[in-house]
DNA sequence: ACCTGAACACCGTTCAAGT
DNA sequence: ACCTGAACACCGTTCAAGT
């Protein structure tokens, strides 16, 4: 909020950390140039200096953002724990920038793997490699978690904001009596799991899907590896 | 192409239909409602008296889409063999109109589940409730499956995008020409399963992935309901 | 009631002019 | 070289005026 009198020069780096804030204040709609500008106490045209528009600078943040949480402790833990630590990672980045998951989304929808997402994706295949997963099923394995993970971190996160600062619980029971006034015959899935939706924890959930996804890969890989099935 | 010289009086069908053709020729950028309007033969006012705003035109296209999509023979077929259906028909549906993949992104990232992504769950838990799945694991399950669906779906659409009517042999080897060069210590994961991805056919692998998030759900399932495992 | 299209309030981006 | 901010070419949306 502090309007800063340009006490340093322009950086990109700057800008970057600008837009972070306007992005966790304001959503994506939020992030203008004349908005960010005014953050930066410049004139729109100066931020074209340092970042060529608005696709970079997005990309920038989500990289930003990404780039953090995919930092580990490094200490050589189990493949499955340093996945369930990277999972958690991007759930609780996602939680706290909830625009980065739209924005991860888009980036694979516009190619085929770029910036921020091939970093996740090298992040989550380097373990793979080592759970005893078969080579041929590395590549489909490893976008299986990734799609789980930003799926699921994104959605945790969209429910988290359409509460409006509601209690959680309130939330989730409005959901689940949502899906509960649904007509029987059409929707019998969507009924019947909405007892499920009333009381759960969100971050316990996110991780019992991460190892639905790993029970996967074992499985494929039994015939391999043989067991780390305890 | 053609601008019809409004034969018949303006609805929302009509509107909606335009909306699809302008978006698979020009991608979403290219839906503006002047564009729109110029193609029905009308003022861009006109469509405000069918359709509240944008995004309920582009939910309302995506929701045309999916439908389609979703609309099955019927036959009771196995659930495994109507998982694949559904999948595969909505790997096709996005390889028709690529837009509507960041469109189901954005709108799962929106908010819990609406429209046309709640159909999407619902049509997969369906059959994910017949697959011996314990009662618990329905709803992780099938997000999962609708997470993997959509996002590899999402990604195959976009690399043919990028392709600008290129052969597909091509693209694929220039992808992992790139993957190849990438720096050996900082991204081992991609350079080992970049010659896997040299030579596949894209349905084919994408049925792969579906059927290991399903062994994920054999695989947690079995406690329960013994094998389907042949 | 439905349509028309000019007008309004924005937006990303550019660019002459300044330092 | 970097910055400034007015100007340009758009956009979604509104609304008086028509039929």
């Amino acid at each position: 909020m502090a309007t800063r009198k340009r006490t340093d020069a322009l950086t990109r780096a700057r800008i970057v950390d600008a837009a972070i804030a306007v992005l966790d204040a304001d959503e994506e709609a939020g992030l203008t140039f004349r908005a960010l500008s005014q953050a930066l106490a410049t004139g729109p045209g100066a931020i074209y200096h340092h970042v060529s528009g608005k696709g970079e600078l997005l990309d920038a943040a989500t990289e930003a953002v990404v780039t953090a949480a995919l930092d580990l402790p490094g200490g050589g833990a189990a493949p499955r724990e340093e996945v369930h630590a990277l999972a958690l990672g991007l759930f609780d980045a996602i939680d706290d920038h909830p625009w980065v998951a739209a924005q991860l989304a888009a980036q694979l929808a516009r190619t085929s793997a770029h910036g921020a997402s091939l970093r996740i994706l090298e992040a989550l295949g380097r373990r793979v490699m080592t759970l005893g997963v078969p080579r041929e099923h590395w590549f489909t394995t490893t976008t299986a978690l990734l799609y789980y993970v930003l799926g699921a971190a994104g959605q945790n996160a969209a429910a988290r904001e359409s509460s409006g600062g509601d209690d959680r619980a309130a939330v989730l029971a409005r959901e689940a009596d949502a899906w509960e006034s649904l007509p029987a015959e059409d929707f019998p899935f969507l009924r019947a799991v909405a007892a499920q939706m009333r009381d759960h924890d969100d971050r316990e959930q996110f991780t019992a899907g991460v190892d639905l996804v790993l029970a996967g890969i074992a499985a494929s890989g039994a015939r391999v590896s043989g067991g780390s099935a305890r």
